[in-house]
DNA sequence: CGGAAGCGAGACACGAATGTATCATTCGAT
DNA sequence: ATCGAATGATACATTCGTGTCTCGCTTCCG
């Protein structure tokens, strides 16, 4: 009977504009209303609802959403790059843009589990790149790693957000971050 | 009438249980609600709100409080420091224990005109300090101070956050806060 | 001992947000 | 042009947070 298809994504424009919408605002308000997520997507309360029955299945859409799109972009960032130091590079130039993503991604407390087996996939991937870069001597062995991990995600957040704010030219902001990380982890010290 | 004073600060238990509860909640969680501070600092609802009459009147308070806190730990600290290092060093060690005060004031969209011009008042003094820091060539004279600003913001709360999971030991936490900060930022680098 | 003050618990009203249902309209595909 | 799906607007029930009030209890001070 259906015409064109049998299961999902029939039509992409209105759920996207409002997870799209949801994402933008939930990153700086967490408390935000339905009527005003609604209202940023250009679209009716009644049709948010249709498309997402509770606000918990929308936050779990976000929640995918945000994971798919820094996945592939770091994916395709880090594709090909050989050295730790240079996939950081990549990585932050990939993932700043994203920043809104990124933050709501790790800084909501992700209920669905979907969401949390691929955050946890992406923390073990940072954790991974840590070693790399210790291994290179990029960072020094005597700096904990969750130190390492809590800086990179840290720093993209603080990155996205001077940018958004206009005090930081967005193509400066990846080399930015990379050297401010990197030259404060890295081997020497004065003292 | 009144038999000890005539104005405030007469029972000081209550009071300050109920706002050292709502800072470390609101931290974690702005939107708690006003039971859920209540249950956390062992009283009932109807006490906080015979203390506090509002919500807002409760936020003002708290952010009153966490401007004292963090003003005076920072005096106290700095005091008598001549450089500008020394200074953010003495600074970091005083204010990240402070840290989910120092949380709460700066991410927290403040609307009493006390403590945003008191907030502005440590803006101000965070900016002095780097200027003096670039002056003694501990931060490169070509990264933006807006950047470097935000990176001591980003640090405090990290390093306590770290601190407050466990990873960290709260006696490393300061040192390896300047070092990842000045060493990101000095003069140093490799290409 | 007695009174005043603070407190916890509960009841209540009010408003905001959420979730559900209905209906007329619009848009797209056939 | 027509049929059907999606939409916007609207109304409604329900829940939750907030603020106010009262009552009975404990504590502390005189």
């Amino acid at each position: 009977m259906t015409p064109t298809n049998g299961k999902a994504e029939r039509r992409p424009s209105a759920r996207d504009a409002i997870v799209d919408a949801a994402i933008r605002l939930l990153a700086r308000n967490p408390g935000a209303s339905s009527s005003a997520l609604a209202r940023r997507a250009g679209v009716g309360r009644a049709t948010l609802h249709r498309h997402f029955r509770s606000r918990h299945e929308l936050l779990a859409a976000i929640a995918r959403t945000c994971l798919d799109e820094t996945e592939a972009a770091v994916r395709a960032a880090v594709e090909g790059e050989a050295g730790a130091t240079r996939r950081l590079r990549r990585m932050f130039e990939a993932v700043i843009p994203l920043g809104d993503r990124y933050h709501f991604l790790y800084h909501q407390p992700l209920r669905d589990d979907d969401a949390a087996a691929g955050q946890q996939r992406q923390l073990e991937w940072v954790a991974g790149l840590v070693e790399g870069l210790k291994a290179e001597g990029a960072v020094a062995a005597d700096v904990p790693s969750a130190w390492v991990v809590a800086q990179i995600d840290q720093m993209v957040w603080a990155a996205w957000n001077e940018v958004a704010a206009g005090r930081i030219a967005a193509a400066d902001a990846g080399a930015l971050a990379v050297r401010t990380l990197l030259h404060g982890l890295g081997d020497r010290h004065e003292r």
